[in-house]
DNA sequence: TTGAAAGCGCTAACAC
DNA sequence: GTGTTAGCGCTTTCAA
C-alpha cells in the first residue's frame, strides 16, 4: 500500500461525486453499480468498485434515507432500560432489528409521562420508520393525543390503549393468568390477608395484576381480605409498603411484590426486621430479577420470556413497517412457578 | 377545532414548503423562524408560527442533519444490554446525552469481535457524531484497524487500545486497586489457594484483574498458589469452572468471580453442592448483580458507580464532538466492600 | 448501458 | 427584515 493510498483511505469521508470522478464515470452509474442494478457493464463495474475501495468511500445513509423516505431506524421508549427486564426485552428486540438491517434508538422516559411524549415527538422528527413503546404511562391523554397524531407505525408492549386499537400493535404478556394461578397457590396453602404490593394502575401489567388478584378471590368464593397497596414501581416504594404491611394488625400472612424493583426494596425491608421466609412470610414476586430463584429460600414468581417478548414486538413492527397486514395483537403466557417462598401461613 | 384543522393536523407530516405558503412567506423565513433566528418581525413570527400550529410541523431532522453536517445522534456499541452492568452504563450515558439534545443508538456486539467491526461500520455509515464503545474485544487487529481508519470522535469505555491513545478518549475503573484491595482482605484472613473465575483477557478488565491478584500476591512477599481459569463472561463459565475449583486437590479455598454473571453461574454450582459460604469457601464478586449484597450471605465485592461511568463517558464524548480540547483519560474509582461472604478459610 | 438533471427537506450566503 | 438560490449526498426518471 503506497502513500497515496494510505492518505486516500483514512479519516475522510469521501463522496460519491468523489468515487465518480477517480472512476470517470457519472455519478449515477456509481449508484447503480452500489445498489446492484442489473444493467451495467463488468468493466464499469469494476471501474468503480476499485474507486470505492481506494477512497475507502461508504455511502451517507442520511441521503439515502432523505431520499429514499426510510431510515432503517426505529425508536425504542422505556421508562428506565437499566431495569434488568426491560433490558432483556431491548436484547430481543434489537436482535430481530438488527438482522433486518434496521438500527435501534434508545430514549428512556423515566417514568414520567410527559418525557413520554417529548420523546416520541422526537424520534418522529427524527423519521424513524416506527417506534415501540413501553410509556410510562397508557393512561395519559397526553400520550393518546400525541400517539392519534402521529403515523408511523408502532407497537406497545405491555400496554394498552384502547383507542387506537386499530392504529397499533399491541404484545402483551398474560400477566392476569399468572398472578391468579399465584393467588390461588397462596389460597391453597392457606392464606387469606395477602397484600399486593403494586404499582400505580396507569400501565396495563399493573392493573392486570391487580384484577388478577381480586378474581381469584371472588372465583374461590372467599371474602375478600386482599390489601393493594399502590406506588411507584421503585425499590423504594417496595420497602415503604412492606414496613407498612409488617405494621399492619392482623399483618397479612403473603405478599405479592409487583414487579421486580418493587420485590428489591421489598427483601430490604424483610432482611431489616428478620422477618423469616416462608415461616412467618410467603412472597411471590411478578418478573424475576437475578438471583431472585437463588435466594434463600428461592423465591416463586410469575415470570415470562422477555428476551421473546422483545423479539416478538420488534417482529411485529418490522410487519407493519414493511406493510404486511394489519395492526395485529400477541398475548404471550406467564408462568407461575411455585417455589419454596411460599408456605403456609403462620398460627394464630 | 373544525373539520380543517382536524384533517390538516393529523397524520401527515407537512413539509416547509407547505408551512411557507399556507404563512404565506418564503421558505427561508420559515427556517429563520424555527431556527430563532434575531432578525425576524414579530408579525412574521406569529404568521409563521400559526401555520406550523396548523400543519402540526415538525422539521425533518434528516434533511437538517444532512444540510447541517451533524446528525446530533451517538453510537453505543456493547457486547450484550441485557446485562445490569451494561444498562447501567447506557442509562448513565443516555441522560447525558438526552439532555445535549443528542439521541443514543444501540447495537450488541454479542461478545464477537467481528460484530464489533460491521457495527462501527454501520455507525459510521449513519453518519453518528460520535461513538460509545465498549467493545467485545480491545485487542482484535481487526477492530484496532477499523477504528484507525475513521474520524468520528470515540470514547472507549473501560477498554484500551494503546495504537489509539492519541486519537480517542478512554474512561476505565481502577479495577486494580478494588481488586488488590480485595485480594488483599482474602490474604489477612489466611486465604492462600485463591481462584479467579475470569473473562477472556481481551478486555481490559480481565487483564486489569488478573494482574492485581498476582500484584497483591507479590507484594505480601508470599509465593503465589493462585490460580486464574480463564474463559467467557457467561454464567456458564462461571459455573463449570466453579466445578473445577470444587473439584481441586488441594482446593481453593477463596473465589474471585471475576464479573457479574460469572458471579451467577459461580452461585449455582455452589448452591448444588450445598457449600457454605463462608465457612467451606470465601467468596468476592467483581461488579454486583442486583441481590447479590442481599444474598445470604451478603457477597463481598469489588463495585464502582456505573451510572457515573456512562455520565463521564457520554461527558467525554460531547467535548470530543464540539472540539472542546484533545482527547481525554479518566479512570474512576473502584472500592471493595468486604461482606461475610469472606471468612477465614477452613481448617486443614 | 450510461449520463444529465431533478429533487428529497432543509440551511445559509447573498441580494434587495 | 425578507426573498431567492445554491447546495448537503444521494436515487431515479428520462434521454441519448
Amino acid at each position: 500500500m503506497d502513500d497515496g493510498d494510505r492518505f486516500e483511505s483514512s479519516l475522510r469521508k469521501a463522496s460519491m461525486r468523489e468515487v465518480a470522478d477517480l472512476a470517470r464515470v457519472a455519478i449515477s452509474s456509481v449508484s447503480r453499480v452500489l445498489s446492484e442494478h442489473p444493467d451495467v457493464s463488468p468493466e464499469m463495474r469494476a471501474r468503480v468498485l476499485a474507486a470505492v475501495r481506494r477512497l475507502n468511500y461508504e455511502p451517507d445513509f442520511l441521503a439515502q434515507s432523505l431520499r429514499r423516505g426510510a431510515t432503517l431506524s426505529v425508536g425504542y421508549l422505556v421508562s428506565d432500560i437499566s431495569n434488568p427486564l426491560h433490558a432483556t426485552i431491548a436484547c430481543g428486540a434489537e436482535s430481530v432489528f438488527r438482522a433486518a438491517g434496521y438500527s435501534m434508538t434508545l430514549m428512556n422516559s423515566e417514568d414520567d409521562p410527559s418525557l413520554d411524549v417529548k420523546h416520541i415527538r422526537f424520534f418522529v422528527r427524527r423519521r424513524v420508520d416506527g417506534l415501540l413503546l413501553s410509556l410510562a404511562s397508557d393512561t395519559s391523554l397526553e400520550t393518546v393525543d400525541a400517539l392519534s397524531r402521529i403515523s408511523v407505525p408502532i407497537v406497545l408492549v405491555d400496554r394498552a390503549v384502547p383507542t387506537l386499537d386499530s392504529r397499533v400493535s399491541h404484545v402483551n404478556s398474560d400477566h392476569r393468568t399468572g398472578v391468579r394461578a399465584a393467588v390461588e397457590h397462596l389460597l391453597a396453602l392457606g392464606h387469606r390477608r395477602i397484600a399486593l404490593i403494586s404499582g400505580d394502575p396507569d400501565v396495563l401489567p399493573v392493573r392486570e395484576r391487580i384484577a388478577a388478584l381480586k378474581e381469584a378471590v371472588v372465583a374461590a368464593g372467599l371474602q375478600d381480605e386482599t390489601l393493594v397497596l399502590r406506588g411507584p414501581l421503585t425499590t423504594q416504594h417496595g420497602e415503604s409498603a412492606t414496613e407498612t404491611v409488617l405494621n399492619l394488625q392482623p399483618r397479612p400472612t403473603a405478599i405479592i411484590a409487583g414487579g421486580n424493583q418493587l420485590l428489591a426494596g421489598c427483601l430490604r425491608s424483610l432482611q431489616r426486621h428478620r422477618i423469616r421466609i416462608p415461616e412467618d412470610l410467603s412472597l411471590v414476586t411478578c418478573d424475576e430479577i437475578p438471583l431472585s430463584e437463588l435466594y434463600s429460600p428461592p423465591i416463586a414468581s410469575v415470570t415470562r420470556d422477555t428476551v421473546e417478548l422483545g423479539r416478538v414486538s420488534a417482529e411485529l413492527l418490522l410487519r407493519r413497517i414493511n406493510d404486511e397486514g394489519p395492526p395485529e395483537s400477541r398475548i404471550l403466557p406467564t408462568v407461575f412457578l411455585p417455589r419454596p417462598s411460599c408456605g403456609s401461613p403462620p398460627l394464630g
